[in-house]
DNA sequence: TCTCTTATTGCCCTTTTGTACAATGTACCT
DNA sequence: AGGTACATTGTACAAAAGGGCAATAAGAGA
């Protein structure tokens, strides 16, 4: 993993580089091509902060602030500027790789109190945003059970999907079985309407 | 570290065993002494497991919620209710012990969905312009046609839109039935489908 | 009044779905 | 070599979906 650091400073922290030897540290106007995460230091950027995570958020570029203070308000409004996670900047190589891991796998990192606070604010939007659309969790599929789950989503029957892949209808409704409980839907119907990002 | 799974199963699930060999698994009235982190199956547990997280919040044992559902309602009210973490009660392995260690770490786990839709708080409004959708004749339908098209449109069956409509499900049926060949559907799937703005 | 449409339901039937309980074979990993 | 996940298929069964035939009832209109 690629793991670049942004900071007014003239060189990272030691804990930093503790926690990944091969991290990469550069000023707030270079460039951050080829970086698997980045990493940026509130405290030394100071203003140039907002614009830096509007930036990445663009790009679309996974992030993580590190703050002096422990400031849950900071924290909830990096993460509602896109960042994936909040910290301190002094905190502990271990946790630092920590953090790092639960990024990679997809995941948010904040503590335990910005989280509740978090959670708060979006309960009131889940069922909006819901209903806009918001990707399920396909990975736990395995690839039959994906393009099985596809073509239903296409409106087939059982028969035309066991055509479509070539195997004979009883294979077919075994993997959609399988595919109900993972995905924990009641029938064909519901997962045709999960398919194509509708929320049941 | 000592994991206790809880859950109304015969036996743990064979991916819970690979992610902790030692596990103990016991039945939701046991007792739970000694555990560092406690895992709640939801999917098996059911209604009991509101009162047991409000047991074990009360004890301040650290636990995490694994659910069949990738629901963020569920995961929110879950973390609201002092779950650690949250997540799919099919995760692999690697993922479980992942949670684990941040959770030991004094953190807490979301799954990126529910890092999506707190990050698409503030974008929400934006989007709404370009949810248009392709508009179906649907004026040949009748009142009630089109009330049991919009049941099925929303993935109940036909026992829940006899329920919601009043009516007995030969009823529905019988509206389905023509609502099929006024729009030229073969069966339910398609109709939802097409209810929802999607070309079959 | 008589007709037409729509709504409703019953009985009975076929087809489709969905599951339970297996078994077989392959690939991969420890 | 043994364990596990995955894919595949079988038989058998239960539930749901779908439809044919037919009857009743309400409302709208010629």
């Amino acid at each position: 993993m690629n793991h670049v650091f942004i900071s007014s400073l003239a060189k990272p922290l030691s804990r930093w580089l503790q926690a990944f030897p091969d991290l990469v540290h550069v000023a707030p106007e270079s460039a951050i091509d080829g970086a698997d995460l980045v990493w940026l230091d509130a405290a030394s950027l100071k203003a140039a902060l907002p614009e830096m995570m509007v930036r990445l958020q663009l790009i679309q570029r996974r992030f993580v602030v590190l703050d002096a203070v422990p400031d849950d308000d900071a924290a909830i409004k990096a993460v509602q500027s896109g960042a994936c996670g909040y910290a301190h900047r002094h905190a502990k190589p271990a946790q630092l790789e920590e953090i790092a891991a639960v990024v990679d796998a997809g995941g948010l990192w904040v503590g335990p109190s910005v989280m509740q606070k978090v959670m708060q604010i979006s309960k009131f939007v889940a069922r909006e945003a819901a209903s806009v659309g918001v990707d399920t969790d396909l990975s736990v599929l395995t690839e039959r059970e994906l393009a099985v789950a596809q073509e239903v989503g296409k409106g087939l029957n059982n028969r035309e999907i066991a055509q479509v892949l070539g195997v004979t209808e009883r294979t077919v409704k075994a993997h959609l079985t399988v595919a109900f409980e993972k995905l924990a839907v009641r029938d064909r119907v519901q997962l045709a309407l999960l398919m194509n990002g509708i929320s049941i």
